[in-house]
RNA sequence: GGGCUCGUGGCCUAGUAUGGAUAAGGCACCGUCCUUCUAAGUCGGUGAUCGUGGGUCCAAAUCCCACCGAGCCCGCCA
């Protein structure tokens, strides 16, 4: 839970004395004022409404009421603002301070299956997750990420037989991997056996074979490593790994269908639920698992320790999601609130994306060119820079930009990549939002001691104090809705204040300056804050 | 065929949950501003029948219906 001085609230409770209203009457970004109240449904005349409100309201943060049409606009002193900002910095060391949450949250993300690096399309997963993970920590909700590893089944048994086929004498690199797994969905068309032999895999897999187990395990391990190691680049670090095959070896599987037992039917020796007209299928006729059933049982199992389970999936996961929420809560007692976040595809302007045809964009291949066209920018406008700063300052672009870029889209919208924009580093970019931090840390590099404290604020002044102030209100989005986007556009416009600050309150020897630092410390602790859970890089210099 | 999602200037996106003030940003293009703190910036300009057609309403990008277009799902795959 969010605290800090809450005007709005404020506001409305005193609003409710007298009419009828709701959070929604209100507005906190018009164009005309600071909060803004509809008033189009109200019964009585809108200058009584306005005098009404206007009589009571006796705050000494608002500093006036006007009547506009069918809107009462509230303009709020910004010397109010900047201190509730400030005092809270002063005091808690944030804005806005938390009240910790006793619930535990986790966050699903990324659990791709091991069977290649990690491409665009995929990282949208991760990204989407970490980002949420960031903000619901910070919004006091203790929570970590977990990775659910497809160890088992028949894609990284595929991965497994394809080293042993095409590459078995070689060392097990995530190319050789990579290229046998391929070799095997491309030769299966005309080779029947590939397919019986992975069947084969499969049911000695299930029965507990420890040795193939083992081996499958290991041959999934070497590029999950490699997978953990793209999303390190990124800044993005889980907090666990649950490997599937765990359920099947240790009997857990085997116990929930047992626990389901009343619920299923059979069609030959394949087990299913029914759930509305469509068959969910649990086991095969041979008796192994399907991952419908594994994935109820990771659930339950991730109810154990947490009160709100997060899954981040992809929109081709959506029915899936629905069965599974439905057996959770029907069957099994589900205790834990669960919300699925479900995410559009990526596609490139050429076309899909398929690791087992090959034509993917990795993300460690995005890195690496991002990194370069981000070096060469910088040898062209910082040629003073040592090669260690470049190369410093670039890995700090080419992670924020990349996270940028992808987490500022509405999660359900469609993605296209497109190289331009991966590598255009202005506008709405994450390099942007590092310059406008690299700028203010210049001038508070400057300040000296000055005297003087004037409590007047222009326009400038108070647009970007306004913008620091709103920050608890955008964050409160952004866990209502589950959007990392929304913070992504609050950063957007908070560094558009600060701009047009900059460049209009010269801060050093005005003789404002006293008064501009105070603003500018602020504004770069609300960046540091708000950068944190976007993962976005921020450097003094850039 | 059935279900879900998306459709906003040439291109990308916000606004749709909760209907309400001139539809807001970015890219590209044209022009402005560095002898004040980082021009990866600022300001101005060109450019939108908000997919199409109906409906509800004092009021529709937003709600309802139909249609068109794109994506995803409709496995004893995950």
């Amino acid at each position: 839970m969010l605290l800090f001085d809450d005007y709005k609230k404020d506001i409305l409770e005193e609003i409710k004395k007298m009419y009828s209203v709701s959070e929604n009457d209100m507005d906190i970004n018009g164009d005309y004022g600071d909060f803004t109240l509809k008033i189009f449904k109200f019964q009585d005349k809108k200058e009584e409404v306005y005098n009404k409100i206007r009589a009571a309201l006796t705050k000494d943060y608002i500093e006036k009421i006007d009547l506009q049409g069918n809107y009462i606009n509230f303009f709020i002193r910004a010397d109010k603002m900047l201190n509730a900002v400030e005092s809270s910095i002063e005091t808690f060391g944030m804005y806005p301070n938390i009240f910790q949450d006793t619930s535990k949250a986790l966050i699903e993300h990324t659990s791709s299956n091991p069977t290649g690096p990690i491409h665009v399309g995929r990282i949208r997963n991760s990204i989407i997750g970490d980002s949420i993970y960031r903000i619901i920590n910070r919004f006091g909700t203790r929570s970590c990420t977990q990775y659910f590893v497809n160890d088992s089944g028949k894609q990284v048994i595929s991965l497994y037989l394809g080293h042993v086929k095409y590459h078995e004498e070689e060392p097990m690199t995530v190319e050789n991997l990579l290229d046998g797994y391929q070799k095997i969905y491309s030769n299966m068309e005309k080779d029947p056996s590939i397919k019986k032999e992975i069947q084969e895999l499969d049911e000695r897999y299930e029965r507990g074979d420890r040795e193939l187990i083992s081996n499958i395990q290991k041959t999934a391990a070497i590029v999950l490593e490699s997978i953990t190691a793209t999303l390190e680049k990124l800044g993005i670090h889980i907090s666990t790994y649950v490997w599937e095959s765990n359920f099947i070896l240790y009997g857990d599987v085997a116990s929930l269908i047992n626990r389901l037992s009343d619920e299923l039917k059979l069609e030959g020796n394949a087990k299913y639920l029914e759930i509305g007209d469509k068959k969910i299928f649990v086991t095969r006729q041979d008796g192994t698992s399907l991952y419908f059933a594994r994935d109820l049982v990771y659930h339950m199992f991730k109810s154990e320790n947490f009160d709100w389970i997060i899954d981040v999936l992809g929109e081709d996961h959506k029915d899936h999601a629905k069965n599974l929420d439905y057996v959770l809560h029907n069957y099994l007692d589900f205790p834990s609130r669960i919300n699925y976040l479900f995410y559009g595809f990526v596609s490139l302007d050429t076309g899909k994306m398929s690791t087992r045809k090959g034509n993917i964009i990795t993300v460690n291949d995005l890195y690496e060119k991002t990194i370069e066209e981000s070096e060469k920018i910088i040898r062209e406008k910082r040629p003073d820079y040592s090669e260690e700063t470049v190369g410093q300052i670039s890995r700090a672009v080419a992670s924020s930009s990349i996270r940028f870029n992808i987490v500022k889209i509405n999660a359900n919208k469609p993605l296209t990549f497109r190289w331009s924009e991966a590598l255009n580093f202005e506008g709405d970019s994450a390099p942007y939002i590092m310059y406008a931090y690299a700028r203010a840390c210049s001038v508070l590099s400057r300040a000296r001691n000055s005297t003087g404290s004037s409590k007047e604020y222009n326009e400038y002044e108070k647009n970007l104090i306004k913008a620091m102030y709103l920050y608890p209100y955008y964050l409160q989005n952004s866990v209502d809705f589950l959007r990392a986007d929304i913070m992504a556009g609050y950063m957007l416009y908070l560094v558009k204040s600060f701009n047009e600050f900059y460049l209009n309150c010269p801060v050093i020897g005005n003789e404002e300056e006293q008064k501009r630092i105070g603003i500018l410390k602020a504004f770069k602790r609300i960046m540091e804050d708000s950068s944190e859970l976007l993962g976005i890089q921020l450097l003094e210099k850039i």
